[in-house]
RNA sequence: GGUUCCGUAGCUCAGCUGGAUAGAGCAACAGCCUUCUAAGCUGUGGGUCAUGGGUUCGAAUCCCGUCGGAAUCACCA
């Protein structure tokens, strides 16, 4: 609760002094030139890093009303800031820009602010807070994780830490695909050549055992077809009369009928492969709070649409199959429940959504799955507006963009797939690899060390694939490895630790860790720089939360590292003479560290105090 | 064909509601460790922001056209 009042009142102070600028601005118009214009309409930013100054007011829309030309009024309102604001010490006219600095008092009071508050950027909610809820990761048990569910993954635990950030209350949940034809393929597979092979006798992981039967069925059937159409029969012919298709369709119809012999085989079977999932999401760092399984709603789905039927929304076909009409909405009709009866993926969705929403008090609903599904989503929000649950047209559906190789998109037939946990056990030998190099962490028993490995493992996957915008599609190539050097999450976490050393450091030399910096500082530019950077992110994550994007936290940590190991390189910190510069650059320090830890931690990336 | 998204350096990506000389990293080359962690820092080279128009004091950013790419429009999930 107190940490919470602190961050509102850090982010107040930045904002009064824009507010007194901007209410100064406007001040400064009406008696030079006698005009009126909003606080509003002052157009001021923070000043590009390559010139010199804080703040930066664009007078160019001013250039109306001042009759003059910029270069003027720009001088004309810096004299006028410089004596009506106490903070503005100085200020440049370039072009049409007036730039103004503040006086190191501000900057300083800022950062002895800031010092005090280890949630710095994290407001904390309360139990009147907005409950949201964000569905991620959305397997199906056919097969094991791979690069895409890593995006998807790490996007959705991401937002869950950047929604709660802002001060909301989450619930994180995951709907398992766990029935359909495809999960009867692998089924099938096992029985028909499985052995009775189990994840304990090959020692196989659950989930790659049944994903090899997956892939087994698919080549079996590929090789039925070529026989059919070797015999004569066209490629329609054969994938009509496939009887290994057929076996498949019978095993489903089975399932659903509740069959002794194929539920326990089924049962068996997803058993194997959550405890795949399990270790994977372990792996990965990412948890729910709630699990859905489409085996338990598909039914609640099927009594939602039948009940809209009987309210008109929906309607029957002559083949018994039920239709919604979106024609109305500029969208196409769209099919709810087969001839057969039974349920498509649309149907499935739709008693989940009503499920979670008996089971909480849901006010936002966020599902961050592929944009390959934006027509889906938006089919989506509106059924579930006719059905009459108001919340249903705001849904957000978080589209993110598919992870591409250089030649082109994965394919699980084809064997292009990057599995999942192939590829954080690669990151983790690489780290390995490079820390012993280093010749880092002496002194860290193994298991110490290990953990070290893997977090900058992890570190270094988690933000390559978070920083860059997630509406986009994004390349990876398996052949080159992913960085630990320049623009990387190593980089960051390694500045972090950078920053633990030389607390450590100076305190072995018997200084006491201050708890705030002397008002009367000289500051440098880098350091005036700094705590700018420091005193924007609040504003970051609010706008990340805003739009869901991680990448815009992550661009925003890489900065401040930059800055930061710049200042270091230029800079003694905990071995400056001048005690109060000293003591000024520790708690300099010591918010850069807190703005990485938690920046890295919206991210769900950890920090190693030492690499 | 309809709809949506994308196109920025050799490669991977930033560039916020329009603002100054379009930025990083990787790769290449040249420097910096007896001083707080060299997974770092400094420097050099590298661009018709796909393209043509429009809006305006000002466009990578907004609008329209063209070209190129992706996704989607299933009784698949």
């Amino acid at each position: 609760m107190r940490i919470q009042k602190l961050s509102l009142r850090i982010t107040n102070l930045k904002m009064v002094i824009e507010n007194r600028i901007k209410a100064s601005v406007a001040k400064a118009i009406k008696e030079l030139y006698g005009a009126e214009i909003t606080e509003e309409s002052v157009q001021l930013q923070l000043t590009r890093k390559d010139m010199k100054g804080d703040y930066t007011i664009v007078v160019f829309p001013l250039l109306k009303v001042s009759k003059k030309n910029p270069v003027q009024t720009g001088e004309d309102l810096g004299a006028y800031l410089i004596n009506d604001c106490e903070e503005v010490s100085a200020f440049e006219v370039i072009k049409g820009f007036l730039n103004i600095q503040l006086s190191h008092a501000y900057w300083l009071e800022l950062l002895n602010e800031l010092v005090q508050d280890v949630e710095y950027g994290k407001t904390s909610a309360t139990d009147d807070s907005p409950l949201v809820m964000i569905e991620y990761s959305s397997p199906n048990t056919n097969k094991p994780l791979h690069l895409g569910h890593i995006r998807n993954n790490l996007l959705g635990y991401s937002l869950s830490r950047i929604v709660a950030a802002n001060g909301n209350n989450v619930v994180k949940t995951n709907i398992v695909n766990d029935r359909g034809i495809h999960i009867c393929k692998s089924m099938l597979a096992w029985q028909k050549w499985g052995e009775g092979q189990t994840p304990e006798s090959t020692g196989k992981k659950g989930d790659h055992l049944v994903g090899d039967f997956y892939v087994k069925f698919d080549q079996e059937y590929k090789k039925e077809q070529a026989e059919l159409i070797e015999k004569g029969a066209t490629k329609e012919e054969a994938e009509a009369q496939s009887p290994l298709m057929k076996e498949a369709r019978e095993m489903l119809l089975k399932w659903e009928a509740h069959d002794e012999e194929v539920y326990g085989l089924w049962e068996m079977m997803n058993q194997w492969v959550y405890a795949g999932f399990d270790e994977t999401y372990k792996m990965m760092g990412v948890d729910f709070d709630k699990i859905y399984y489409e085996s338990d709603t598909f039914k609640t789905g099927r009594d939602m649409v039948l009940e809209g039927l009987e309210k008109g929304v929906f309607y029957r076909r002559d083949d018994n199959s039920v239709w919604a009409d979106l024609q109305n909405d500029g969208l196409d009709e769209k099919l709810l429940l087969r001839s057969d009866g039974t349920s498509v993926y649309m149907t499935q969705d739709i008693g989940t959504a009503k499920l979670r929403y008996d089971d909480f008090s849901i006010d936002k609903m966020v599902y961050v799955v592929g944009n390959e599904q934006n027509y889906h989503f938006k089919v989506l929000a509106i059924l579930l507006d006719k059905l009459g649950l108001e919340w249903g047209k705001d849904l957000v559906h978080f589209s993110y963009g598919m992870v591409e190789l250089p030649e082109g998109k994965m394919k699980s037939r084809e064997g292009t797939v990057v599995d999942a946990d192939d590829l954080m056990k690669d990151m983790i030998d690489t780290a390995r690899d490079m820390s012993k190099e280093l010749g880092k962490l002496e002194g860290y028993s193994e298991e110490e060390a290990e953990k070290v490995f893997k977090t900058i493992a992890l570190g270094a996957l988690k933000y390559f694939i978070l920083k860059v915008d997630p509406r986009k599609n994004m390349t990876f190539d398996p052949k080159e490895s992913i960085d630990f050097n320049g623009n990387t999450g190593p980089f960051i976490q390694y500045t972090y630790a950078r920053i633990q050393s030389i607390g450590r450091k100076a305190q072995e030399k018997g200084i006491v860790l201050p708890e705030s910096a002397s008002k009367d500082v000289e500051l440098t530019d880098k350091e005036v720089q700094l705590m700018k950077i420091i005193s924007n992110f609040p504003s970051v994550v609010a706008e990340a939360g805003k739009v869901y994007s991680p990448a815009l936290i992550a661009n925003f940590i890489y900065d401040i590292a930059k800055e930061f190991n710049q200042f270091y390189h230029e800079s003694p910190i905990a071995v400056e003479e001048d005690e109060a510069k000293r003591d000024m650059r520790l708690v300099l320090c010591k918010n850069v560290g807190t703005v990485i830890k938690n920046g890295m931690w919206m991210l769900g990336i950890d920090v190693p105090e030492r690499m």
